[in-house]
DNA sequence: CGCGACCTGCAT
DNA sequence: ATGCAGGTCGCG
């Protein structure tokens, strides 16, 4: 579930675990894990101290004592999960042990989020982070300027806005009122403060609404939880019209056509 | 640019 | 059985 909302959450758990405490063992679960943080380098991680633990984009980066950063991008299925005693869950594929008995726990069904000790300088390619204060429409303009892609994809791009994932670019863009099919370098500067308002207040919605049913999968949890996203001929609830599924950069996008501009 | 690869589980 | 999934990289 790991778009910027979820991995913020996700990155307040892992600062509250880890943050002060020193690692006495990184275990890994899956041999696709094991590509990414070899043997060596979970080793290498015994009696590390945890100074920080920051999120840039949907990646969380835990900075090490030493100076090394130890990044941690969740993918499509990722999530930490702190254990209880007892066997652990199937899906763990690494386990982050503190000081003080606690377990990090990275479970993803799908085995494709990546752990690794990663060179500084790493990340260089991505954008500000959507939720960056200094963040302007501005930057944004200039960012697209070029870009003749279909603004949803370019939100997609990471390189130009960090954080925004397949659900929220498509949320984001029908609070704009904006056709995710227009050319990113065709939309108004003032539709662009629009658009990263938009960004703001979609990516903060959702970030109060994990804390507030945070733990809980229940259906009041989803109720509501999307205005477009998995909502294919149902009604836009700002107009009645009907919402459409396209494929863009091989990703479905959702869309009221009715009132998203044209 | 689009598309497969990386992985697994789930709905149809 | 098939196709799809909230991400990203690397290929043609």
């Amino acid at each position: 579930m790991p778009e910027l909302p979820e991995v913020e959450l996700a990155a307040a758990i892992a600062r509250r675990v880890a943050v002060g405490r020193t690692i006495t063992s990184v275990t890994v679960r899956h041999p696709a894990q094991r590509r990414a943080l070899p043997a060596r380098d979970a080793r290498s991680l015994r009696g590390e101290r945890v100074i920080a633990v920051e999120r840039r984009g949907k990646a969380q980066h835990f900075r090490l004592a030493s100076g090394r950063d130890l990044c941690v991008h969740f993918r499509m299925t990722g999530d930490w999960l702190l254990p209880g005693p007892g066997p652990l869950p199937p899906a763990v594929r690494v386990v982050i042990t503190l000081d003080d008995g606690a377990r990090l726990a990275l479970d993803d069904p799908r085995a494709l989020s990546v752990v690794s000790l990663c060179a500084p300088g790493t990340g260089a390619s991505l954008g500000p982070d959507a939720l960056d204060p200094a963040l302007t429409a501005g930057h944004l303009a200039q960012a697209l300027a070029s870009r003749r892609i279909p603004i949803k994809v370019a939100l997609l791009n990471q390189a130009v806005i960090a954080g925004i994932g397949n659900i929220y670019a498509s949320e984001a863009l029908w609070r704009a009122r904006i056709d995710p099919r227009i050319p990113a370098k065709r939309i108004p500067p003032a539709r662009l403060a629009d658009l990263l308002r938009a960004i703001r207040a979609t990516l903060n919605a959702a970030l109060r609404r994990q804390e507030r049913y945070f733990g809980q999968n229940s259906a009041a949890a989803d109720a509501g939880r999307f205005a477009v996203y998995d909502r294919e001929g149902e009604r836009c609830r700002r107009c009645g019209g009907r919402i459409k599924r396209i494929t863009q950069a091989a990703r479905s996008t959702y869309f009221c056509d009715k009132c998203q501009g044209r």
